[in-house]
DNA sequence: CCGGTTCAGTTGTATAGTACAACGGTTATG
DNA sequence: CATAACCGTTGTACTATACAACTGAACCGG
């Protein structure tokens, strides 16, 4: 399968397009399956902003490409969850820093458990090599600048 | 990068699942931008029943793990824009096979253009070698068995 | 051949996630 | 200070999706 670059780019490049785009569509469904208490997105947002140790809503939405009015409804929705808390910022009034409470961090604890045993079945053939190099290739593939697509158009 | 197995399996799990999870998020974005007349999931079911030359809802159903009404109107929507017809199966009357239009096969064909090329540029920097590398595991990934996961509960 | 079951697809209803536009406060800058 | 830039919210609309209830068609056992 490592065999010697005979494949050409363009078979690749449509097969990774293909896997990549049947994997979202299918990535949200099997979230639910895994852990339907906890949506996607807010599942996502939440463990940045447990990651970050604190971060602004339009932190999060530079960082995912979301919109801002995205991102209040979801903070919005995991706030009445109880799962974080806004703390407006002394310095500046505009800003609320946001971050897991208690029972958010335990949620969100329990969400990576439960998701990280789904991937730890369904990968449990693979050789840890095979494992470190594909989440190598998809960090590449990911923090590879977004500028490489026709981003642009602002509407 | 390749180097020697040093890299914990649950380090990578980790990577992978939060990466295809960045992914799935940024994908819907990604593919409106690129081609924002065929929503994606519209281009995916489309692009399925091509390559299938004819194939019932049931199948794009079972396929993407999608419901059955959720088709249903993916497909409506299709036809209603031209892309794809319904013939009757003379031998049972219960299915309709769906072919793609000639408009249907245009306008795949030019979003697959306009995607592959989005993709073209975003891995540029890419070898042939890590593109089919890349590739492999993403179909390893996505055929892996699906049981794998806590599937089951029908609800 | 009739009645029950299974299968294909549609429709009603509800929900998540998202965008865009318009707005209200807040801070920074000329 | 006035205007601009920024942060976040809210109104509105749309896509994608699921579940449930339903219609019609086909199959199956007697």
């Amino acid at each position: 399968m490592t065999g010697g670059a005979e494949v050409p780019r363009e078979a690749s490049l449509d097969v990774i397009q293909r896997e990549l785009t049947a994997f979202a569509r299918r990535a949200r469904a099997a979230a639910a399956r895994v852990h339907p208490e906890l949506p996607l997105v807010s599942y996502t947002l939440l463990a940045h902003i447990d990651g970050q140790r604190g971060c602004r809503a339009t932190d999060l939405a530079t960082h995912y490409l979301l919109d801002k009015s995205t991102v209040s409804r979801q903070v919005a929705t995991l706030e009445r969850l109880g799962l974080v808390e806004r703390r407006p910022a002394p310095d500046d009034h505009r800003v609320q820093v946001l971050h897991p409470t208690e029972a958010g961090a335990e949620v969100l604890a329990s969400a990576q458990t439960s998701r990280l045993a789904a991937y730890q079945e369904r990968l449990r053939d693979w050789s840890a090599d095979d494992l470190a190099q594909f989440a190598a290739y998809l960090l590449r593939y990911n923090t590879a600048s977004p500028s490489g697509l026709p981003d642009s158009s602002p509407h």
